[in-house]
DNA sequence: CAACAGAAGCT
DNA sequence: AGCTTC
DNA sequence: GTTG
């Protein structure tokens, strides 16, 4: 149970607090502190000077909402940290409502001169130069009546529904009519290919889980969330390109029907609950909690978008386990037996599924913001913090971020690759550039390999990109760096397989190099440039390597979470024990070498049975 | 109440 | 040190 | 958001 923030439908109001202390000064016209400054704009732009904001909530402590205080105080406004009298607009995430903002402040209404306006109204201001109407009814909040004098305050708690956290504001800034035009983006939405997940039946029928299962399934259960929940719309197909960022889609399925009697209830059974993550949903029917679940992506999606990665994870992990639970959960005492769900989530759940809908998502998602957000978020070198910059800037399309914007060599590359490096890639031309790779490498010296690992590894029929593990036995990494670095790279550049570099490792350490290729020729692929890793491993560190590399990433974070329960520390390089961890988890001690050489092992020393590449998908 | 994997490269 | 990616 |  969380008791942290009391805060939630009922009961309390949104954690703020932010200034008591000396989060900010008082008044804040710039709030020394933390980051030091905020640089106004020319006096004349400061469209906000003598405007005094107060924010509901009211903390800078989630990213989104930071930049929008900061971009408000930019403008000259001042910002409250505590309400009061003086206030001339309460800025309220789309997330709130009005009744929530009175029970708040303790008030049965707000006074007549102070405007309460939405989110979205300083950035608005910022880009028309000037303050606004707080009227206007895209600044309105709900359940606040604008003609009424003295709106009542019922009309707003009686949607005391599912409430979305106080949090970090979601970016936005002016609205754009035209959502954004990726003329970029051929026909294939950036998106994620609906994924089938069909790669699960776990054969293995033959190794009974061992013991250790439970505090690796423990383990799992914690990181499966992280992944990008594989929405798998198969209906309303066309209807969504969001499903969040993931490419993460796999279908990775091992060929044959592995399918085998899941024979022996008893542990099998469990073993198989745990590893819900190899599960299958392929038909959309058969999970008797998909409405409850479509509604819990969507807060998770709002989250998300909100750059509140935890609670985020959290969602995903009560989606994760629903999506696995056979009947469907109504009440709220059902739900709080399942993994993963407490208190809170229980509560909505059970709402959910009276009234399977969730009134707080209605205004605050769904927005034209949301869908420039999570374009800007697909390009290659950007992630939310800038993709935030961009939205708060104004920009709405990808090319007005190439005529306006200031972008990294990356981003700038991201963007003109913008389609081809959001599609994915077939297995057989995953193929094509591994050997490419082998081939040109083995020119240089046969005794090299090349594995392709990645998603292609676990045998996905297609990829978002091409991982190759160089390697080469009985060598070490400054050996096998420098042919990377001094023949084997040039040489594909040369051969204009390679079209750009991402991330170099630099001379003297590191052991990865990205970049960008491509299969010339004429086929369909031909042309595409697809993103590539290459790992360099030296011998000792194949094992791990591999592990790693092969993934998927919520697998590994799982091992790796099980591995410092044990006292032990797993990375690309080896396993170690006898590590010591100071406050919060933090490494004081490297620990000893275990393993590093043999995958398997690893597993062993770990107490995890084994498990083949297409059974590493959580 | 802190942890939720662990690391590398770029800015 | 923050951001992004693997 | 939930958990140890
Ligand atoms: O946050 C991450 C991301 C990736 N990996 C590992 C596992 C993953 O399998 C491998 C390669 O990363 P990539 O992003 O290419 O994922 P993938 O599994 O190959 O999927 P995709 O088909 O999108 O390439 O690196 C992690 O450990 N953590
Ligand atoms: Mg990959």
């Amino acid at each position: 149970m969380s008791r942290a923030d009391s805060s939630d439908t009922a009961k309390g109001p949104p954690p703020l607090v932010t200034t008591s202390s000396s989060a900010v000064t008082k008044k804040a016209v710039g709030k020394r502190k933390r980051d030091s400054e905020i640089r106004l704009v020319p006096d004349d732009q400061r469209i906000f000077k003598s405007q005094r904001f107060y924010f509901f909530p009211n903390s800078d402590k989630h990213p989104a909402r930071k930049l929008r205080i900061a971009k408000a105080i930019e403008f000259g406004a001042t910002w409250e940290s505590e309400f009061n009298e003086s206030v001339t607009h309460i800025v309220a995430d789309k997330s709130m409502d009005y009744g929530l903002l009175l029970k708040y402040l303790k008030k049965d209404a707000l006074p007549p001169h102070i405007a309460l306006v939405s989110e979205n109204y300083p950035a608005e201001c910022i880009t028309f130069c000037r303050l606004l109407d707080p009227r206007q009814p895209q600044f309105k909040v709900r359940g606040y009546d604008l003609s009424a004098a003295a709106p009542p305050i019922s009309s707003a708690s009686s949607d005391r529904s599912l409430k979305l956290k106080p949090a970090p504001d979601s970016v936005r800034a002016r609205q754009p009519e035209t959502p954004v035009q990726d003329d970029r983006v051929p026909e294939s939405p950036p998106t994620v290919s609906t994924e089938d997940g069909e790669g699960e039946e776990d054969r293995n029928p033959s190794a009974p889980p061992i013991e250790s299962t439970a505090e690796f399934d423990a383990a799992l259960k914690q990181a499966r969330d992280l992944r990008h929940v594989p929405l798998d719309m198969e209906e309303d197909s066309g209807s969504r390109p969001t499903s969040s960022d993931g490419p993460a889609t796999d279908d990775e399925r091992p060929p044959a029907g592995s399918e085998l009697d899941r024979r022996k209830k008893g542990k099998a059974q469990n073993y198989q609950a745990k590893f819900q993550c190899m599960h299958k949903h392929t038909g959309s029917d058969e999970n008797p909690n998909v409405g409850t679940i479509a509604i819990l992506q969507q807060m998770a999606e709002y989250y998300n978008q909100v750059g509140d990665e935890w609670r985020t994870r959290a969602y995903r992990k009560a989606i994760s386990t629903l999506r696995n639970h056979p009947t469907k959960v109504w009440t709220r005492e059902e739900a709080l037996a399942l993994p993963q769900i407490g208190g809170r989530l229980a509560s909505k759940i059970e709402e959910i599924a009276y009234t399977n809908r969730l009134r707080r998502l209605d205004n605050a998602k769904a927005e034209p913001q949301d869908q420039v957000l999570q374009t800007f978020m697909q390009v290659y070198g950007a992630g939310f913090a800038q993709a935030s910059k961009w939205v708060n800037a104004g920009y709405t399309t990808l090319d007005e971020l190439v005529e306006k914007a200031e972008l990294t060599p990356n981003q700038r590359i991201g963007i003109d690759h913008y389609a081809d490096f959001n599609s994915r890639i077939p297995r057989a031309e995953v193929e094509q550039h591994g050997n490419a790779v082998r081939k040109a490498l083995h020119k240089i010296d046969p005794a090299f390999d090349v594995i392709v690992g990645g998603s292609y590894r676990r045998g996905a029929k297609d990829s978002g990109d091409i991982d190759c593990i160089i390697t080469r036995p009985n060598t070490d990494l400054p050996h096998i760096r420098q042919v990377v670095l001094d023949q084997l790279v040039p040489k594909l550049f040369a051969k204009r397989f390679l079209m750009a570099e991402l991330a170099a490792t630099s001379r003297d350490d590191g052991s990865k190099w990205h970049g960008a290729s491509c299969i010339a020729g004429s086929s369909s692929s031909t042309g595409i440039w697809r993103r590539i890793d290459l790992l360099l491993v030296p011998s000792d560190e194949l094992g791990a390597a591999l592990i790693y590399f092969t993934g998927n990433d919520i697998f590994n974070r799982s091992l790796r979470l099980l591995a410092s329960t044990k006292g032990m520390r797993l990375n690309q390089r080896g396993l170690y024990k006898d590590v010591i961890r100071g406050k919060g988890r933090e490494k004081l001690s490297e620990g000893t070498l275990v393993e590093g050489r043999d995958e398997k092992r690893i597993f062993e020393v770990l107490g995890v049975p084994w498990r083949p590449p297409e059974h590493r998908i959580c």
